[in-house]
RNA sequence: GCCGCCUUGGCUCAGUUGGUAGAGCGGCUGAUUCGUAAUCAGCAGAUCGUCAGUUCAAAUCUGACAGGCGGCUCCA
């Protein structure tokens, strides 16, 4: 028969595997680094024999490719569960894929693994490595298979093949001793595995359920060679040194007492500052697209939070205080203050949209063990809008928000990735309500030609969402804007507005926050510049060192005239050798370090270094005031936007 | 909330098989006045997360609780 690899035809004898097909088809070298062949969109093993109805081209499979990685990480995890099975043989397996950062692999076992299992665990893996078993595949009706594994006492695996769709026999992967079930392909042989390590244990529920039994999950990360391997372990470390956790303690940004207020951040002077510069940067912004500033109280009348639905849905997350008898909730979100607002007037279409901003502290009551340093908090700043609009102008409205954010995405430098949020099980309003508000926003987002994912049933519980995403230091997703439309609660609060027929209709709601939480973004934002924050969110911009005593006056005079040119400027005149106070200005990352010996107080004026290590010379107070409001000037330029000191 | 690990001076960490605590950094004091990533010396500072228990004796062992870290579920 014939068969074509890489647009190479070639002849093979009937019943030929992928194997025999590539073989004759490639180079040595280049059938040596084929993991499994890929026949259009499928990925087959190489054991398997080709499929004679295939009419393409084929190409292998190697490890260097997206693809290939997932399935060396893949086989990785099963020899992983070989080596556990051979070590403790009454563990049970449930699953173990590949995913972006390496592999996990879920157990079933009396004692939960720690930390000091894995070194035997790898040990044996590296057995298995050094054995060089092949993996080989067979296929099994569903119901012997069933049984197979109910025989052996693997009841996750039987649970999961009885839970299966269809009839279609399931294939089984056989390496050494331990048999699993699994889609494949894996590795030819064990002997190809790339460079592993097993990073961490943790507790995971099984299939994702907290009503199910915990299993002991083991993390690794396999690469194709030790090289890569030791390049993603330096990420890793490299991501813990910028860890806002750690850097906010020595940038002295933040601060937490966790054991009087778990889950709630203190702002020191510089965090307080550069959190300031944020809020100030972000009112100015907003009254230029049209929005209203507002404020409302913390704590609201049950009564309010039954009328909203938020007794109902989200009882669980709120904090609730009685005051003379009345209970009062604090307020999870801003939304309910809003809409009193907007019915404190009888609205003409004409007015709308009204679109009201607020910086506003919102408290949620999350699990203890969910809290994170700033990107997990029990008490946070949204900086949350409302606007309220016709059914007509929503689209719109959803579009200009879709550019707000991605102007401040862009401006900050994150990359980011779009979900859309469909109705959840818990919620209020109507099917039709739903399908209006979720088209509107899948509407805007491919008007905008933007890439996006369905999250099926992740929606608030009054109305489905865009979420969007950036990406933290090590890789972690953290959803910070979110655009939200209801049509739930006008109705509740009965918002209407009189419409050019001169009857009152109800207008439709857009809940959104472009930044999320200030706490959770300036986390993020945090990692993502390392500390090094750019000129103009830079809580000291500035750093005066003199080099002896004798020029502290001097120091005195040069920070206050660069004060008063609103530059954010301190002096360290401490009796220290200027090396020593060049390293702390270093490391407390300040942009622009101005030293002043004799030479420069005779010339009036300082020697500019700057963050990154570079000499500027001498300047005069003037020209290094420029300068740096230049610097911090300059990502809006680039963004389009403006913003200028004050 | 669940699983595992952890909790020692302001910070980072040592503390061997249970015999009532150490270092570096930081702070303070003094000396030094020294041009671009750490000057030297001295001093002060901890009832070892909390509460019970075992023991002649607990930072070290046991239990409960509170926090933290890594995950799971959840989430801005």
């Amino acid at each position: 028969m014939r068969a074509s690899v890489e647009g190479n035809e070639v002849e093979v004898p009937a019943g030929a595997t992928c194997a025999d097909v590539l073989k004759a088809a490639l180079s040595g070298k280049r059938f040596k680094a084929a993991l499994a062949c890929r026949l259009g969109g499928e990925l087959l093993d190489l054991s398997v024999a080709w499929p004679t109805t295939f009419t393409g081209s084929a190409t292998p499979v190697t490890a260097d490719e997206p693809d290939g990685l997932v399935i060396l990480r893949h086989s990785t995890s099963h020899i992983m569960a070989a080596a556990v099975k051979k070590l403790f043989p009454e563990a049970r397996v449930a699953i173990g894929p590949a995913i972006d950062s390496g592999f996990y692999y879920d157990f079933g076992v009396a004692r939960p693994f720690a930390l000091d299992d894995l070194p035997a665990i790898e040990a044996a893996m590296r057995d298995i490595i050094k054995a060089d078993l092949p993996f080989t595949r067979e296929t099994m009706p569903k119901a012997k298979a069933a049984r197979l594994f109910r025989e052996q006492g693997e009841v996750y695996k039987a649970e999961i093949i009885e839970g299966l769709e269809g009839d279609a026999p399931v294939s089984l992967y056989r390496c050494g001793d331990f048999l699993d079930l699994c889609r494949g392909p894996h590795l030819p042989r064990t002997g190809m595995a790339g460079a592993f390590a097993l990073l961490s244990v943790a507790g995971a529920y099984w299939r994702g359920d907290e009503k199910n039994p915990m299993l002991s999950r083991i993390y690794g990360t396999a690469f194709p060679d030790e090289k890569a391997l030791k390049a993603h372990l330096d990420r890793l470390e490299e991501a813990k040194r910028r860890d806002h956790r750690k850097l906010g303690k020595e940038l002295d940004l933040f601060s937490f007492h966790e054991d009087v207020a778990p889950g709630m951040s203190f702002w020191l002077p510089k965090g307080m500052l550069l959190r300031a510069i944020l809020e100030d940067f972000l009112r100015r912004e907003h009254l230029k697209r049209g929005y209203g500033l507002v404020q409302g109280p913390q704590i609201l009348r049950k009564e309010l939070w039954e009328r909203s639905g938020h007794y109902d849905h989200y009882r669980e997350n709120m904090y609730f205080t009685e005051i003379e008898g009345d209970v009062h909730g604090v307020k999870p979100m801003n939304c309910v203050g809003h809409m009193l607002m907007y019915g404190q007037h009888l609205h003409s279409y004409r007015d709308l949209p009204v679109r009201m901003f607020e910086l506003g502290v919102v408290h949620r009551h999350e699990k203890s063990g969910v809290l994170h340093g700033l990107l997990r908090v029990r008490q946070f700043t949204q900086d949350d809008a409302h606007i309220i609009c016709t059914p007509e102008q929503l689209e719109d409205e959803i579009i200009k928000v879709m550019h707000l954010s991605s102007d401040l995405m862009d401006l900050f430098g994150f990359e980011y990735k779009i979900f859309i949020s469909t109705r959840p099980a818990d919620s209020m309003g109507t099917d039709e309500g739903w399908e209006r508000a979720t088209n509107a926003l899948i509407k805007a987002v491919e008007k905008e030609g933007k890439a996006y994912q369905i999250n099926e049933g992740d929606g608030a519980f009054y109305g489905p969402k865009i979420d969007i995403k950036v990406m933290d230091a090590i890789g972690r997703e953290w959803q910070l804007s979110t655009i939200q439309v209801d049509f739930t609660l006008p109705e509740a609060f009965d918002l209407v507005y009189v419409g050019p027929d001169g009857e009152r209709h109800q207008p439709v709601m857009v809940h959104r926050a472009i930044l999320g939480s200030l706490e959770r973004f300036i986390g993020v934002l945090t990692e993502h510049y390392a500390g090094a924050f750019p000129t103009w969110l830079a809580p000291v911009q500035a750093r005066i060192l003199n080099v002896t005593d004798a020029q502290e006056d001097f120091v005195r005079e040069a920070r206050e005239r660069l004060t008063a040119l609103g530059i954010r400027v301190e002096a360290d005149t401490r009796n220290e050798k200027l090396g020593f106070k060049v390293r702390e200005a270093q490391l407390a990352k300040v942009p622009y370090i101005l030293v002043v010996g004799d030479k420069e107080v005779e010339e009036h004026g300082v020697n500019v270094r700057l963050r990154s290590g570079d000499n500027m010379g001498l300047r005069s107070l003037e020209d290094v005031a420029a300068l740096i409001r230049a610097d911090g000037d300059e990502p809006f330029k680039r963004g389009g936007m403006s913003y200028s000191f004050a």
